[in-house]
DNA sequence: TTGTAAGCGTTATCAT
DNA sequence: ATGATAACGCTTACAA
């Protein structure tokens, strides 16, 4: 239990001040290079490491971004926080991580939890029942930077990071139309949620670009969950007239609902040609493989992540910049390929 | 942009020190009960947090448990995690996640990090490839407590929180012989980890024990990975006497060489019956759906947690107690279950 | 280029 | 039951 080396301790040692110590670990420009090396060194030697607690104290700030996504369990999200994590570990930046699990309520508490470790700034990624911001007011009221990704609200003053789910949306349906298919099914999540909002507008969009006709029976909102693919696969069942073509806004409930066609003998993708999204590892390991659209999640996390710190150094003002629009790629595999 | 409010605004305007001001919000014994609620509500009023910078300076801890993990995208570890979060917000501890994406050179830059945030205590559950403990000798020598879980070394003094892996991959592979299979492959993992030796070691065992011969080309060392299972596939096809059972060490990659399989003809399970580990989500979704291992995520994180959290308080010496075993379940789906 | 000293907001020791 | 005060380790005017 060896005891903190601290700059005194150096200082002591190199027969200098402190603030000079201290100087030269920060780089300071006013500091004899030379003496900057000397201290480098002997800090290193003897194992001195500084004490965030008493730098972020004197600074008033603690270099800490709080990140809140729905989950943690996808491997989208996995690579949208490795990217977080890379930018904020070269820009000296830490990140404490929370999972709201798609409630309301715990992503309530984890935004107090984070504005009490006073994070500098906040990536967030919204639970599917947020319907509005108010509980980040007091951020906003601090005048504490929040960037939103993937799962986001329109609110001035704050930027969001999106791919353009209008487009993805009509772009799968599109696809669907060109392979075949004259009535397609859309399965999607709760409209509060812009990503299912917009992928919903895109498909409508396509129908009509098409000359196809849309029906409420046709879409169907639900949790996206296993059970919801399973159910609605049993509800197409049923149906008098059953769709040819199927638009998931989810590659697991995708999978969920294929399997349980094809055990009732539905052929994939001839009598119905399914599309996801996500392009979850799940699509390639199952058989048919799934049609999908992909979107850049390390590039999602680096981009939210550098434009909150460059905001955060003055470099950028991001209530200026407000929408960045990633690209995203439909890509086709057995799923939804017909041999027309 | 308010400035923040300090135990001396408090102080101020309750015409009281500093002093009772800290120790009512800390629920000092010694002070009146009835100052007590004048205090809380007053700082509660004025939108009071406390700095945690100034308190973990005095204090000397951070109340903060670093967490390092090898991937972040899996409901089992998204369960971990949630366990974790759960009874560290209740103990007032902050968490720090960062996932080494199963490299041994991430693992310990990602220590380093931890190190200079000054963590109280580490979770930690290893990269594929670590083969020692030598990058948290600085965490022993300050005696920082650390807890390993799922993917651990052995070590004195370092609890460790596990299931059975030994036992549990016994019972899958007796599983298999029970179903009427003869001669059955293993996939595994690094054996440099616990997990994947274990399951190793379970499988040998129930082969000996149930008088079946083992086969060098019967074990497959991989990385799991959908290619992996899918190359294991394509080697089947080749061998001359193919195995009529498979026990993979993880249900994606299981999934994964199962379809490629059954594309190649092969009709699962009365050719050939499977069985995977972690009871992914994929399972369920899969056809036939995958028998597996299910075992506690949201229980081993909390009990990882809590196992620190008492270390931290004093209340138990997490040196003495070393392992500690958690319940799985084998649980029985159609990719294994033969009509015999 | 380096040094002095005050202060960041708490908590703990010692008084009262 | 409450108060005065020093200390935690660092940064930053201001001085030299």
């Amino acid at each position: 239990m060896e005891k903190d080396v601290t700059i005194y301790d150096i200082a002591k040692l190199l027969q200098l001040s402190p603030a000079t110590v201290s100087r030269a670990l920060n780089d300071h420009p006013a500091i004899n290079s030379n003496t900057k090396v000397i201290i480098a060194s002997k800090a290193k030697e003897m194992g001195y490491r500084s004490n965030m607690f008493a730098s972020n104290l004197r600074r008033q700030r603690t270099s800490t971004i709080g990140v809140i996504v729905p989950r943690l369990d996808s491997a989208f999200m996995s690579t949208v926080l490795a990217g977080m994590e890379k930018v904020a570990n070269e820009a000296n930046y830490n990140l404490i991580i929370s999972q709201s699990l798609e409630s309301f309520k715990k992503e309530v508490a984890n935004t107090k939890t984070m504005f009490d470790s006073r994070v500098d700034g906040l990536l967030v990624s919204l639970a599917s029942d947020t319907e509005n911001l108010d509980h980040f007011n007091t951020f906003f009221r601090k005048g504490i930077p929040m960037i939103l990704f993937d799962r986001v609200i329109e609110q001035k003053n704050c930027t969001n990071i999106v791919i353009d789910n209008v487009k993805a949306g009509y772009e799968a349906t599109a696809h669907l139309i060109d392979q075949g298919c004259r009535r397609i099914m859309h399965i999607t999540g709760s409209i509060k949620r812009n990503v299912y909002a917009d992928r919903l507008k895109g498909y409508r969009l396509a129908l009509m670009d098409h000359g196809l006709e849309g029906a409420d029976e046709l879409v169907k909102i639900t949790n996206l969950t296993r059970e919801d693919g399973v159910q609605a696969a049993a509800d197409i069942q049923q149906m008098n007239s059953p769709p040819d073509g199927l638009f998931v806004a989810s590659d697991f409930c995708a999978v969920s609902c294929m399997g349980a066609l094809m055990q009732a003998g539905v052929s994939i993708p001839d009598d119905m040609a399914v599309v996801g999204f996500n392009d979850d590892p799940v699509a390639q390991v199952i058989q048919p493989s799934l049609t999908t659209i992909h979107y850049p999640g390390q590039e999602m996390g680096e981009i939210a992540a550098q434009s909150l710190i460059n905001h955060l150094n003055g470099l950028l003002r991001i209530n200026t910049t407000n929408t960045i629009l990633l690209n995203y790629e439909l890509i086709v595999r057995k799923s939804s390929q017909r041999h027309l």
